[in-house]
DNA sequence: ATGCATGAGGA
DNA sequence: CCTCATGCATA
């Protein structure tokens, strides 16, 4: 199993060099970033009395499970499925002729902690269903309501794939990098705005649907487009592109991608369609733990106290909720990306 | 549309 | 171990 593509040969690529990329579009998401809590800092003010914390967290969620509007999904542990997929991206060997690096963390300026106050916090989070620091409030499911534009193939190449259905990585990265380099100027400007990926992401989403493509299409129809470092992507990147649940960064660097697609297609909707194929593989499907609602809950209020939870926290918390510990790490590490989606940006 | 997961790359 | 970009599986 687990034969190796070649994109996870990326590492070993040959062309490994480092271009110095040029801010083309970025101050925007430094200052986006800029709101964002800082990382170890909050770590070790808490380190002291975590414990209390985490008692009360726990507490409150434990209590809070009344004040919890019902939910209609059951608290199952885990599912299993064999379901055969349908649409597989498959592999796209290709790399990106600039493997630049990205993650140019510099959160500087920390803001508030919960420490003015950590009950009181906590059931505000909790009984307002959980602000920016918690959860995913609004609701980003925003987007019109065609659910199902199904029907597609009128990729503007062959828009089937590879009749090898590897599920691996796919190995993309088309990394945007951003730099918050800008001389001590007074006007950020140049950049990408989100404003402009907002209004992109919506056209795009519109357009698409009149070509009668579905997300999942895109996805697999990116790759027919050549672009060196640009495979496929999945149906949930495409979606996450037009609600704008991606991080700034993201955004911009699909945006050309969807942009060229987009124009692509359309041009070859006029004149032609390629044959409609389909395959399908059967793969062991990856399982998905779920994690019920009251364990949910805890977690939330961990995380409103420390986001950042140490190895050894973790590990508690893995213990009391009965979870795996890294479940529990992971369900942390999430948690801390969609803080940073652009939607919840403090950079609106 | 989203929750949980994987993996590369970076300290 | 983290961050990030992405994806499979699912509601």
């Amino acid at each position: 199993m687990m034969s190796m593509n070649s994109k996870q040969a990326f590492s070993m690529h040959p062309i490994l060099h480092e271009p110095k990329y040029t801010s083309l579009h970025s101050s925007t998401e430094a200052i986006r970033r800029a709101c964002l809590p800082n990382p170890q800092l909050q770590g070790n003010i808490f380190a002291g009395f975590d414990e209390s914390l985490l008692s009360r967290a726990e507490a409150l969620a434990a209590v809070d499970i009344v004040t919890q509007k019902s939910h209609p999904f059951k608290p199952d542990a885990t599912y299993h499925t064999m379901s055969s997929v349908a649409c597989t991206p498959t592999s796209s060997s290709v790399h990106l002729p600039h493997p630049s690096v990205l993650t140019s963390h510099h959160h500087h300026h920390h803001h508030h902690q919960p420490s003015h106050g950590l009950e009181g916090d906590l059931l505000d989070h909790m009984n307002h269903g959980l602000s920016l620091g918690g959860m995913g409030g609004p609701e980003m499911g925003s987007t019109p309501s065609h659910p199902h534009s199904h029907m597609a193939a009128m990729n503007p190449m062959s828009p089937h794939a590879h009749p090898h259905p590897h599920h691996h990585q796919t190995m993309n990265m088309v990394h945007a990098h951003s730099l918050t380099t800008h001389a001590g100027l007074g006007g950020p400007e140049g950049d990408a705005d989100p404003r402009e990926l907002e209004s992109f992401a919506e056209r795009f989403k519109q357009r698409r649907i009149k070509l009668g493509v579905t997300q999942a299409d895109v996805g697999s129809a990116l790759a027919n487009l050549k672009i060196p470092g640009v495979g496929c992507l999945s149906q949930s990147t495409i979606c996450r592109f037009e609600s704008l649940t991606l991080s700034h960064n993201n955004m911009i660097a699909l945006k050309p991608i969807l942009e060229a697609w987009l124009d692509e297609a359309e041009r070859a909707q006029r004149e032609k369609m390629t044959k409609p194929e389909l395959f399908n593989g059967g793969d062991r499907k990856r399982k998905r733990t779920s994690i019920a609602a009251p364990e949910k809950r805890s977690l939330e209020a961990y995380f409103a106290v420390q986001p950042r939870p140490s190895s050894e926290k973790i590990a508690a918390i893995a213990e009391k909720l009965d979870l795996k510990k890294n479940v529990v790490r992971v369900w942390f590490c999430n948690q801390r990306q969609k803080q940073k989606r652009m939607k919840f940006s403090a950079t609106h």
